[in-house]
RNA sequence: GGGCCGCUAGCUCAAUUGGAAGAGCAGCUGACUCUUAAUCAGCCGGUUACAGGUUCGAGUCCUGUGCGGCUCACCA
């Protein structure tokens, strides 16, 4: 009737029984390292190739058990810490007896300490003698399956912990991702820019057309919307007189989830004052290039079976030549809603009755054109009505400035001149409020603190928006967000 | 939410047309003084995701449920 499992798990806690009864903690406080196995390893190679001949320092390390090789009165066994791995060899004849015995309830999986002399096997392997051995945690669970790792995509999910202990590939994944939002600040400081934290709780969700999560504060008996965009509170701070501010941070969305959508995801905005959108697009172009130096050595990555290369500058195209480019449909020639799904259906696209002509357009672009666009490139000149905080363009009061930029067949930014008329910015709301509401779905308050602000005056303004966790997915060649969010959404398990 | 696919031991995977549920790793016992996916001998290990149905007989066929993957829709 016992699983496998729980024998297991039953052997594992007597032996941690046993190592009690002997007196000794199986969990203590603390153990002093003096090397990483990384270091330890530099420090053998270091050794062997200076002239001098003296023996070999004592070093402690401390790691997970990996493999456990046992010969005779040698036991080889590999421990693991976050810079690398080391060989340590056990021999019987060098170990105190206390030792000897804790190596018998040793289990792969445990955390230990050792210390000893590095040397160098026959077969050159660098290799820790242990001459003193710490239990430093004792594992009760076994591990996933040495060779090929944790491949249930699920259980990688569900305990990423089992996923970064048995792939290496997934722990390099998200060292990567730390290493590109360093790369960000670091660009975006030396810019001078300054970073700033605003609401995620707020009164009403704006910055974006998209569905919240509703919370409630119970002191205030208040519903609170989780931010769908940081924009509405950067802009205040551009307001009160902030030259450069960006914010790094979670966002969310109560909408689907898919290999490119995750409900909580990160962002980055940034706002630049008396910049307009061509000034973030250089910016833009330079960033994720000096980031995919700085991260990968190389502008170029592999994402799928094509490469693509980041080198500025990208090619720059206007949104209607590159619908008309990739459906054959010009959107100037269709001013309505109506007009332009009856075109739509001629190439026998399903299209939804209610949406408006900003969201038929949305979905010419989601559909002929983003899957093209592997290489770099920025979309320009959005219609004014799928844009409602961007600034019309001087020329064309149906279009605004307003830019997109795809990689990989995905939308990793979007950034405009910000709209900074208050009395417009009341109207594009009023519009798009009218718009929400016949189809019934969110009713959409206007924020009234915003628009109260932008009457004080907001400088002219560039804006960005990057979809931080798609740049990891390109940068790491992940092709699903899933694979670069440590702990993804899923649905409960019963 | 729709469609397609998947779920077998702790892990990675087999199981022919519906005919006795198996292997490797891990674990346990033993051997072995340079192994490194160590090797050798032996042993242990199953609610085949869950519930029902068809059948003499179901891991396999049917229905439903759960979870996941891909995809479409929703959506930036």
């Amino acid at each position: 009737m016992t699983s496998r499992l729980d024998r297991i798990a039953q052997k594992r806690r007597e032996k941690l029984e046993r190592i009690r009864a002997r007196g000794i903690n199986p969990y203590p406080y603390r153990y002093h390292r003096s090397h990483t196995t990384q270091q330890a390893v530099a420090l053998l190679k270091q050794q062997e190739e200076s002239s001098s001949k003296a023996e070999a320092p004592v070093v402690n390390i401390a790691g997970r058990v990996m493999a456990n090789r046992p010969m005779g009165k040698i036991s080889f066994l590999d421990i693991r810490d976050s810079s690398g791995k080391i060989q340590l060899s056990f021999h019987s004849d060098l170990l105190s007896e206390a030792s000897l015995k804790l190596l018998k309830d040793i289990d792969i999986g445990d955390i230990i300490g050792v210390s000893g002399r590095l040397f160098r096997t026959k077969s050159g392997e660098p290799t820790l003698e242990v001459e003193n051995l710490t239990l430093l945690a004792k594992s009760l669970q076994p591990l996933p399956e040495k060779w090929h790792g944790l491949s249930d995509i699920d259980k990688r999910y569900r305990q990423r912990y089992l996923d970064l202990i048995a792939n290496t590939e997934a722990k390099e994944i998200f060292q990567m991702r730390s290493q590109i939002i360093t790369a960000i600040r670091q660009f975006l400081n030396r810019r001078g820019f300054i970073e700033v934290e605003t609401p995620v709780l707020q009164p009403s969700a704006g910055g974006a057309l998209a569905r919240p999560f509703i919370t409630h504060h119970h002191t205030l008996d208040q519903n609170f919307y989780l931010r769908i965009a940081p924009e509405l509170h950067l802009k205040r701070l551009i307001i009160g007189g902030f030259d450069k501010v960006y914010e790094l941070g979670r966002t969310f969305r109560n909408e689907g989830i898919s290999t490119k959508h995750n409900p909580e995801f990160t962002m980055l905005e940034s706002y630049e004052t008396y910049a307009d959108y061509n000034d973030v697009m250089a910016m833009l172009e330079e960033m994720v290039a000096e980031i995919s130096q700085q991260v990968l050595g190389r502008d170029k990555v592999e994402f799928g079976s094509n490469t693509i290369n980041f080198k500025p500058p990208w090619p720059r195209l206007e949104l209607r030549q590159a619908i008309i480019k990739y459906s054959g449909i010009d959107f100037e020639k269709y001013p309505d809603a109506d007009s332009l799904k009856a075109e739509m259906l001629q190439l026998k696209m399903e299209v939804d009755p209610q949406k408006d002509r900003g969201r038929l357009i949305d979905e010419l672009i989601s559909t002929f054109v983003e899957p093209n666009l592997i290489q770099p490139t920025f979309l320009l000149d959005y219609p004014v009505e799928m844009s409602p905080l961007a600034k019309i363009k001087p020329d064309n009061e149906r279009l605004v400035e307003r830019f997109e930029a795809f990689a990989g067949g995905m939308e990793i930014a979007n950034a405009f001149t910000e709209l900074n008329d208050p009395i417009e910015q009341r109207q594009r709301f009023l519009g798009q409020q009218k718009e929400r509401q016949i189809e019934d779905e969110i009713v959409e308050t206007i924020d009234e603190d915003f628009l109260l602000a932008l009457e004080y005056g907001m400088p002219p303004t560039g804006g960005l928006g990057v979809g931080i966790d798609r740049l990891v997915m390109l940068l790491t060649g992940q092709p699903s967000i899933r694979q670069v969010i440590l702990f993804p959404q899923l649905r409960e398990k019963p």
